[in-house]
DNA sequence: AAACAGTCTAACCATTTGGTTAATATAATT
DNA sequence: AATTATATTAACCAAATGGTTAGACTGTTT
């Protein structure tokens, strides 16, 4: 039954992303796409051209996500430890609701470096990037201010990001290295984003005297 | 030519390391593996009976290393400080020298998780884990004399590898995102050690007063 | 030197895969 | 209602893929 034409894309990428993120790019087999969104396979190639270019448009979605997540787009408090705050929380709450993404993203980094590569230019080119300006520019300001310690703005938010992503994604298998209860995991991965907080904050506040 | 029995596996299994790296287990072939190795097709299966199996091997052994690249051997200076400030460079040059080997390894964790899972169990059963325990009592032992605040020795390690290894593989797209040059990007990448030595130890160190 | 066992290969096979084609169904336009 | 443009499908195809088989080569044992 030939419905509803736009619906037909859509539901074709829906399927794409789904199965694309579950197999990557290599394991993604068309039919099981054409399958997911209840559609001749044949569809799939009248829309898109060809697998590369469905895969390109999932990456596109993907890498989207991936810098949103980073960026977060936070209320402007002026109290920089506030800020930081909310940043680790939102981005392990982002992490948390969309791991298939990030780990799908870690993974093609390493298949197709040079393709991801260029979306990732490509999609810093239309996203609003005020948001991380400003959160940098806040931190310079906390530094003049002497709240916190000298650093590079840039090296902080990748180290904050680099402590809630790396967990998020490993911490199943980490947890295989120690004896926790289910019970304790569960309570470690909950209070990530306070551990995550304090480790950041204790290593970057000024103390009093110094 | 017939040259030598067991020599013929050792090519396979060196040429199959190679490709699934490269190419993933969806992605890697097994002519190209034959290929690489300079032998017959059949001959993979000869050896190993299919790609699962060889994939076995390969993964195994990936895994055994990014165990031993978080555990690493240390001399045991006595001093904590010291011993932070050695695990975080030897961390980052492994790292760096097999950098495939772990971009591998995040690829297929979230493919494969429970296959990887496995693997992980099995390997920690094997493996002498002696080192992390030292680590982890001197981390106890810091915290008791007062010289680092009080931290969860399994959650501290985990933040010094997120921090070593995330930077490692995704700072080439990562320094999309920043305006640095060639040569200043470099200079980051080289410093890291320093930087995340810095981070963890600013953290963690009690000061006098407190 | 004959028999044997282990190693290795060429040829082959069934299945899967991305992609094409030609025809059909539906919606839009005249 | 006839024509045209757009969606959609079934049937098909060539190439690729993991795997098998039957035989050949080589070194060892008898």
């Amino acid at each position: 039954m030939v419905t509803d034409s736009k619906e037909s894309e859509e539901k074709i990428l829906k399927a794409a992303f789904s199965v694309f993120l579950r197999k990557g790019k290599a394991g993604a087999r068309m039919q099981e796409i054409a399958d997911e969104a209840g559609v001749n396979k044949s569809l799939l190639h009248y829309y898109f051209r060809s697998k590369d270019k469905i895969y390109l448009a999932v990456l596109k979605h993907t890498v989207e996500n991936f810098i949103l997540t980073i960026v977060q787009d936070l209320e402007l408090t002026s109290d920089l430890k506030e800020i930081i705050k909310k940043l680790i929380s939102k981005q392990i709450n982002t992490i948390k609701e969309n791991s298939q993404i990030f780990q799908f993203f870690m993974g093609e980094v390493w298949m197709n470096p040079d393709e991801v590569k260029n979306v990732f230019r490509e999609t810093l080119k239309i996203l609003d990037k005020s948001a991380l300006l400003v959160i940098m520019e806040r931190i310079e300001d906390a530094v003049r201010r002497k709240e916190i310690r000298k650093v590079s703005p840039f090296q902080l938010i990748v180290n904050i990001f680099s402590l809630d992503i790396f967990f998020a994604i490993l911490s199943p298998i980490l947890f295989e290295m120690t004896d926790f209860t289910e019970a304790e995991r569960a309570a470690i991965v909950e209070n990530r984003a306070e551990e995550v907080f304090n480790f950041v904050w204790e290593s970057i506040r000024l103390r009093k005297e110094e």
